[in-house]
DNA sequence: CTGTTAGCGCATTCAG
DNA sequence: CTGAATGCGCTAACAG
């Protein structure tokens, strides 16, 4: 900057006031400075632009738990495409469901003072996210709702969806229904079977713990689990399955086998259409999510620069939509 | 940290040392320094940490061109991976193909002192990409190659998994064979038709103009040049796709057409054994193409520490492998 | 082993 | 309208 006064003939304060719009700068300065700025290739350090204090970064944290995921990925994108859109930069993590490792990210991304972070918490403990231990940093949670914490968070429908597409398999007649799902622990997986229960007790029938299955991490696991359903001396006659990892290992289990099972999930996913047999899911906007996210962050940030952050935390719910895929 | 330091009874610089490990500090002083940090709840701050000039921030940046593709996150979980080992945080961008676009997100990141980039090019003239034009930062191109700049990069082997992929249809017999890709100005796109292009030289025929069409951005846009290529006078009995979008679009056309038409085709995606149709894709791992790219960007950079910059661009070229599913 | 000095690049504050 | 002084938080380089 120093360099580009010289150039300029001007002092170094005119430079930054020139870089900044500052209308209290003559046009004539400005050009000269401009022109300077281009003919030197003067770029401005933006890090020492934040580390003048309360200065925001433009910076934005996003920690997710499972980035090959191609849900988090469209999340991910959602709140690139916001934060970009106001002027700011993602700065990603990925967890791989670990809370320690959430706990480091968060923390690096704390020392680099970045505006705020949306988290997709991996624990069920959410104290640690708490801004008053974090310097103050807003955080937004997604997908997963806050617990011993109070804190913005954007979620999806998930109860409601559940329901809906249980209510498909029991109003098709079906009495003996399945549940497939990933670890109970996760809060979108119990409101997942919390719905699944409801549309359940609603046709007057009870879950059958044998029909059940929880803990299933990836296809393989869920197209295993799905098998034994199907070969219980009395097997289930529809399945209900909690993500798309689940639909799709029991899309797998399913197929060729006699008689043919009745299938509904959670989570829409490519080629659902094309695999030949019917099938409903509870469908929703994964990048909806993390805009909204984006968007709570961003209100939050706003708020604090303007020093009244005092409005209670915020929650978002997504709705899902049902859709039907009929055979190939 | 001044704030630390008086709580400890040391000079700040002490606290410096203390938390750097350097041994030059008393055990005692040590422990009293890091107790004070506890109490007091410090963070060190990054920002004015890597202000000092020289110092790396351990920030890597990543461009892509679009990461609602699940081939992009792949390849972003990939550089997250290699760069949390060792030590560095990953900001990311969005350019969505659009070179003005990247041109911003590249600036912003050189103005944020990032230590490195990794770019998946948008266009074609990537002379903006040099370091020499952004203050000697180290950039590393990924899937696509650099032109008008010598650069690191990685890519695929586009034209030996193409080659492979499409002899498996001339070695059927098949002597009409029809071709779906993306924008021909893409690299991958060309190399890929180049092997197309070989293997049907190999078998001593002729690429028909007719039957080869380019420009396809996404599924519906194949599925329907899929769809004008059979219903053609004399239509091709069997189709190249250049990448998963065109492959599913082709899925998409040819499932229920009579007579089936033979499919192969360049990138593997999820649920393509299900399909109910024999299909053959030259496949690789996306996150190995992240990984290799933020080795040798890490690489570069310690080079560059230690004043040694003098090793010419390096080209890493990820292989492909040959996948065939039959008919669920 | 510990403290002091100085400065990274910028922008706020106050003087011209 | 422009400039000079000052400090953000940290750490090399040099004393003690």
């Amino acid at each position: 900057m120093a360099d580009v006064a010289k150039h300029a003939g001007v002092a170094p304060m005119t430079v930054s006031r020139a870089l900044h719009d500052d209308p209290r700068v003559s046009p004539s300065t400005r050009v000269k400075v401009l022109a300077s700025v281009a003919a030197l290739g003067y770029r401005r350090n933006e890090v020492a632009r934040s580390l003048r204090a309360g200065q925001s970064s433009d910076l934005l944290g996003l920690v997710v738990t499972n980035l090959a995921n191609p849900f988090y990925a469209q999340l991910a994108l959602g709140v690139e495409s916001f934060a970009a859109e106001h002027g700011m930069t993602m700065v990603l993590g990925n967890t791989a469901e670990d809370p320690g490792r959430e706990k480091e990210l968060v923390n690096n991304l704390v020392s680099r003072r970045v505006s705020g972070i949306i988290v997709v918490p991996a624990g069920s403990d959410h104290s640690h996210l708490r801004p008053s231990g974090l310097d103050g940093m807003p955080v937004v949670l997604a997908a997963r709702p806050p617990s011993r914490a109070e804190l913005d968070c954007v979620l999806v429908d998930d109860f409601g969806g559940a329901l809906a597409a249980a209510r498909v398999l029991t109003g098709a007649g079906h009495r003996r229904i399945g549940f497939l799902g990933p670890l109970p622990g996760l809060w979108t997986s119990a409101e997942r079977f919390r719905g699944f229960c409801t549309a359940l007790a609603e046709a007057g029938l009870a879950v059958d713990e044998q029909n059940v299955r929880f803990g299933l991490r990836d296809v393989p696991a869920a197209e295993h689990a799905a098998r034994e359903l199907l070969h219980l001396a009395d097997p289930p006659t529809a399945l209900f399955a909690a993500n798309n990892r689940s639909t799709i290992g029991a899309v797998r289990a399913i197929t060729g086998a006699r008689p043919r099972t009745a299938l509904a999930g959670f989570d829409d996913f490519e080629l659902a259409d094309m695999l030949g047999l019917p099938l409903t899911v509870a469908a929703y906007d994964p990048a909806e999510i993390g805009m909204q996210a984006a968007r709570l962050l961003i209100d939050r940030i706003d708020r604090i620069e303007r020093a009244g952050n005092d409005t209670p935390p915020q929650r978002v719910v997504v709705p899902t939509t049902l859709t039907h895929y009929g055979q190939a």
